[in-house]
DNA sequence: TTCGCTATTGGACGCACGCGCAATAGAGCT
DNA sequence: AGCTCTATTGCGCGTGCGTCCAATAGCGAA
């Protein structure tokens, strides 16, 4: 393989890894594979990571990061805290975001064994939690939203999307995922003192 | 070792895979670790499972069998409706049970790439969302409850609980436990019409 | 054009894995 | 006591893993 830019290479890297991830589940991608996968030889992700499990945890971050970054950018285009929730929510039912999602079941299995994944999943957790409590605090201070507990109905309302998401997921078709969204998104309306359906119509074309 | 009889070894090499698998994890189970938590040769173990991958699958299912039976248990304790709802949050909110937690984090883990398992976990998960369904529409007949969508209101419980729970066990100390049990039993017992604090009152020594 | 730096190669090393098998040993029956 | 059945042993086989390293090759500077 020709000699590359070493930030491409490890890009390129981190891109395969990701490839093969996604289609074996991370702690399933071997060295060979992401060689393989780029057309070069394994030694040279040696070159680039110290560790397997450097490469693993950087892949799962990105991943993650990608995720949030679009949810964030996604939030940007609405003017109300209203409609930047709802977005937040849209972009959590995607389909196209299950891919994401089994990274964050990997993630979450493997915590208990690698020190380095269960930081960066912690982290990561935090942030989504952070993101929805500030859409909260603003949609507060907005006097869109009912003054409660952002930090409590943020967690709340985190765990639920994740433990729908995980039926959703890993048990396909055991919950409907138009019923999923409907849950998740009752839920906070109702916490939040919102209209039933106020989110719904918030992210609906016009 | 001793000669043993063919079930009791059977059921000790199930044991013995248990106590490996809640430490290392289901997937980084051995037989050579199972072999030695028993203190046998390795080679035993294959006279009684054709194959690792059927061990694994029948430990996760006892595991789960157990817990689900022990729930049921401690709800038959109870008298009321509303004191089996409260026998099954108190279950959940064990300490003790964290380590079985860690099994269903591997289990939808390993659900997409794997049938067997994700048949078997999607049984148990539709048994434990039965089970808290059927104390709803009990406590609904009984007039304990609100008339509610029994189904609707388990799933969204039921996955309140397991994305809680998977805060706790996979990120230690990034939401209090005692918060989470706060968090689920609050939106319960809003859900059902119960006062706040109701199921706490209902587990609670008298 | 030559030289130095380093990206890249490709295979070797040691280890751990699941699995299979011939040998061994212990319990129950005659 | 001897026999039979099978639970149990302990090791070997082939495979795949992460890691390492000496050799090679291509780019930019001199």
């Amino acid at each position: 393989m020709t000699r590359m830019d070493p930030d491409t290479r490890r890009q390129m890297i981190v891109d395969a890894a990701r490839a093969v991830a996604s289609r074996e589940g991370l702690s399933a991608t071997t060295v060979r594979d992401v060689a393989e996968e780029m057309g070069t030889s394994s030694g040279l992700i040696h070159h680039y990571f110290t560790s397997m499990d450097q490469l693993l945890a950087e892949v799962f971050s990105q991943v993650a990061e990608a995720d949030l970054n679009a949810t964030r950018e996604g939030m940007d285009l609405a003017t109300s805290q209203t409609g930047r929730l709802a977005a937040y929510f849209a972009a959590w039912a995607d389909p196209n975001n299950d891919g994401t999602f089994q990274f964050w079941l990997d993630a979450w299995s493997e915590a208990v064994r690698n020190e380095t994944v269960r930081k960066r999943s912690r982290a990561l957790n935090i942030e989504w939690q952070g993101l929805l409590s500030e859409v909260i605090r603003s949609g507060i201070a907005a006097g869109e939203f009912n003054e409660v507990d952002a930090d409590a109905v943020a967690w709340k309302a985190l765990s639920l999307l994740d433990g729908l998401s995980l039926q959703v997921v890993a048990h396909p078709t055991v919950i409907e995922r138009g019923k999923a969204a409907e849950l998740a998104t009752n839920s906070i309306e109702r916490d939040l003192g919102l209209e039933l359906g106020a989110l719904r119509a918030a992210s609906a074309p016009s």
